[in-house]
Order: C-alpha cells, then sequence, then structure tokens
DNA sequence: AGCGACAATTGGACTAGACAAATTGTATCG
DNA sequence: CGATACAATTTGTCTAGTCCAATTGTCGCT
C-alpha cells in the first residue's frame, strides 16, 4: 500500500560512491585532462574492477567522460545543443554556425510493415521509399535517421534525390508538397550494433531517439522519420513562444 | 583517418543476442507476462548471469520489461506520451485524460549559486526560493522537479504557495507576472539515488531531463527548473505547426 | 479456516579473475 | 635516421561464483 513513501534509507550503491568520487575528479579537471586507470581506481577505492567500471560506464553515458581503449579515460568536452525547429536539418545546422554534412546510407523501395503503413495511411505491403541517412556536426556524426514515405505518391524520389540537397526541397520543387503540421516524440533508447558502428560509439549506449509523423495541409501524412542522436553529446534545444 | 568509414564487421556482443531472444519473447507475449528467470536463461542460452543481466537491465532501461525482486521479470506496458505545452502540469495532464497530483517536497529559501544565479540574472550569493514537487499521474509517479526563483522579486512566494495549486497561478495573480517566452532542453541522464528512491525505481536509471528557463514579456529570466523523468515510462510528444 | 514460521525461489550487489583488442613507448635492425 | 618488431599498458568482454533481500508458496499448528 505505502509504495509512495518509498524505503527513505535504501542504501546507496557502492558504484555510486565511486560515481561521486570521479565526478569531483572530473570537476576539478578541465576537458580532455586524462583520469586515473580502472585499475589504479579499483585499489585507490578498495573495490573490483567490475564496480569502478560501472561508475564509468555512467559517466560515459552521461556525456562526462571518453574512453579509449589501450590508451585511458579522459574528461569529455561538454555537450551540444541542437536547436530543435521545423526547418530542414541544414538549414537549421547553418543558421547556429554548424557545418552540416549528410551521408546516404541506403534508398530502398520496400514493402510497408504493419505500424509504418499505419503510420502513413496506406495498406500493410504497400511500396513505400525508405531512406536512411547519417547526420553529420562538423564532421562528427551525430544522428542516424530513417524517411519512410510513400512511393505511390512520391514516384521516382528515388532517383531524384540523387545529388539533391534536401528532402524537403525536392518534395516541394517535384511533388509541390509542403509539410504543415507534425508531430514529433523524443524517448532514450540504447545503440543498437548497428547504429552504435554508424555513430562511433558503444552498443547500448544511451541515445536520444526522435520520431517525427509529418502531415500536408489537408492532414494527410507525408513521411515518418525516427532518428537516433548520441545521448552523450548533444542535448536539444527548443524555443517557446506562448 | 578513416574514423568515419568504421570499422565495418564489428562484432556483436554477446549480451546483444540475448537481448535479441529476449525482444522474440517480448513481442510475443502481452504486458504482463512473466519472461523466464535469469538462471534460466542462463542455461538455455549457455551465457554467463552477468551477460544476462546486462541485456536484461538494458531492456528494462528501455521500458520493454519490469523486474521485481523475488518475483521475476515481466513484459512492461507501453510508454506513456507525454504532451509538452506551455500550460501548467495540471492543466495540461487533464486535458489529456490523466489525473494529476503533486507532492511538495521542499520549500526552501536558500542563496544562489553561481550557475542558478547567472540563470536568474542575479549576484552569486543572492536569495532564492528552491521548490522541489513530486509530479504524479494517476497515482504513479513520474518527475521530480526543481524550481528556482528570485527571493526579492518574488516576497513571500514560500507561504503563497502553500495550498495553491498551480506555481504559474500564484505569480499571475500575487505578482502579476506572466510568462511570456522559455527554452527548453531535453537529454538523457542516470537517476541518482535520490532520485531513484522518490520515482521508485533503480539508481542508475535511464531519465529524461528537460530543463526550462521561461522569460517575462520584457525578457527577463522569471525561473528556472530542471525535471527528471522516468525514460521507461514516459516520452515527449510535441505538436508542431509551420 | 486462519495464522505463523519456514523454506524455496527470484532478482540485486559485488568480487576476482581470465583473456582479447587497441594504443603507445621502446628497442632493434637496416 | 627511419622503419619495424615487440612489450607493456590500457580498456573491452565475459565467466563463475558468493552473499543479500524480497517475494511466494507450503506446511503445521491452533
Amino acid at each position: 500500500m505505502s509504495t509512495l513513501v518509498g524505503d527513505a534509507a535504501r542504501r546507496e550503491p557502492k558504484y555510486y560512491a565511486v560515481k561521486r568520487h570521479l565526478l569531483d575528479i572530473i570537476e576539478s579537471l578541465p576537458p580532455g585532462s586524462l583520469v586515473p586507470t580502472e585499475r589504479e581506481l579499483t585499489v585507490r577505492l578498495g573495490t573490483s574492477r567490475t564496480t569502478v567500471r560501472q561508475a564509468l560506464s555512467e559517466l560515459v553515458g552521461e556525456g562526462r567522460l571518453v574512453r579509449r581503449q589501450g590508451s585511458g579515460t579522459f574528461v569529455a568536452e561538454p555537450k551540444l545543443s541542437w536547436p530543435l525547429q521545423v526547418s530542414s536539418f541544414t538549414a537549421q545546422a547553418t543558421a547556429h554556425g554548424f557545418v552540416p554534412s549528410t551521408r546516404l546510407l541506403e534508398s530502398k523501395k520496400v514493402r510497408a510493415d504493419e505500424p509504418v503503413a499505419g503510420l502513413l495511411h496506406l495498406a500493410p505491403g504497400a511500396w513505400i521509399y525508405r531512406l536512411e541517412r547519417l547526420r553529420l556536426v562538423n564532421d562528427a556524426p551525430m544522428a542516424v535517421e530513417t524517411s519512410h514515405l510513400s512511393a505511390e505518391r512520391f514516384p521516382g524520389l528515388n532517383t531524384r534525390l540523387r545529388g539533391a540537397s534536401s528532402l524537403y526541397a525536392v518534395l516541394t520543387e517535384h511533388y509541390g508538397v509542403v509539410p504543415a503540421s507534425a508531430e514529433q516524440t523524443i524517448e532514450t533508447a540504447a545503440a543498437s550494433p548497428r547504429e552504435a558502428e554508424l555513430l562511433d560509439t558503444d552498443t547500448g549506449a544511451p541515445m536520444l531517439v526522435l520520431a517525427r509523423h509529418s502531415f500536408d495541409a489537408n492532414g494527410e501524412p507525408l513521411e515518418w522519420v525516427r532518428s537516433f542522436y548520441r545521448g552523450d553529446r548533444y542535448k536539444f534545444l527548443a524555443r517557446l513562444t506562448v
């Protein structure tokens, strides 16, 4: 019954004491500094390497430390704030002084599975384009983006996109379609081996997942996009006016 | 040089095979179902309990599983989408059919440290009110919210808030202040022991951290709030119009 | 029938160690 | 001097186990 009260004296895990010790070290050093090795921390703090690594992993996931195999563990740079706007990736990056680039990983015509078909108001099995793109900022991989669009509504999108800078530009110029509204969700997840490899991080690393469902002026769904951002490097920034 | 290319054949960690196996099980069962015990999975998959627990922990962090000591591990309910709006917590909850409640954890007059003072345009050491509140939805703890406001600008806020339903209502009625704009950041973090206890989860559990910096019509900062949401239970939902 | 003690079972925390893979400095050789 | 080979050091992955804490079912007693 008293789940809300909670165990007032839940004891602090041992790894968390290690984490606090490491936070003290981190806050006293500039980014790029070397922190003690795992094995040195085990003897200094009288614990096992497993426990030390648990504390280190959490700090790496929070973007406070960076580990390099064979080299050591270092204090990380602060997170970069990524402005969330309706404009295109390239536009919003340059507007904030970043140097954006994109690598097209895949662009295929496939059949929609149940959830995607529903989101795009199509029958399951309908043909769709599936675009996978790697977004980079200042040459550092930031996010993996997978877009889904109806192939019937946008014939030849595949080839029209080659060489084009922006998907939204192609939609407007060739199909006369302009996104009018969107619904976005933001959640956390752990990186799959594939995402980890593309983003140059570890499997299981914490990610920010942004899913955007955009509609045209008639309220018909245009595209559905899911983007995986490195949670240790980036945070989202939104400006609101009442 | 070729950091972008990446090791095409980075091998999948063993724990991830366990995770995929568990995902198969999860997708074939309704929420609330019992999944095999850790010790059974170790023998069935020919691995160690540590490796099994790593896969389980990731799935718990992603909100796919729930563990109960002494009882077992169960398939979790899907995440709840929490609409992000400028309106107050209570208003936005009831508008979407939820039953909100708030527990005041702390309300103290303290001195502002360097970062908070800067955000509120105050001198370091200036008096501020620090409010800590636990937000609940349908009687389940959702977020821990810590607000900071200038004590000089809002004298007696402390007592005026007792019994009042909404902070924003008090600001408007007693001080004639209306928030006009805000800047929000969203990032990931790991739960501290205190946050974990209040939100009835585990230390180190993945969290969504929302920081809101709101301003009045003159562009002067009004308050700075940091909220920790359980990342395994909730995701943020935003509606955008171009 | 109901209560209480107990034992079995489950997840939680931690340890100690083995071996692999990446990096870096050093010694050696041409 | 420069390139190569090697060894030491560092983090990465995984194992096997101990002990603790919470839950649940069972058995026995009243």
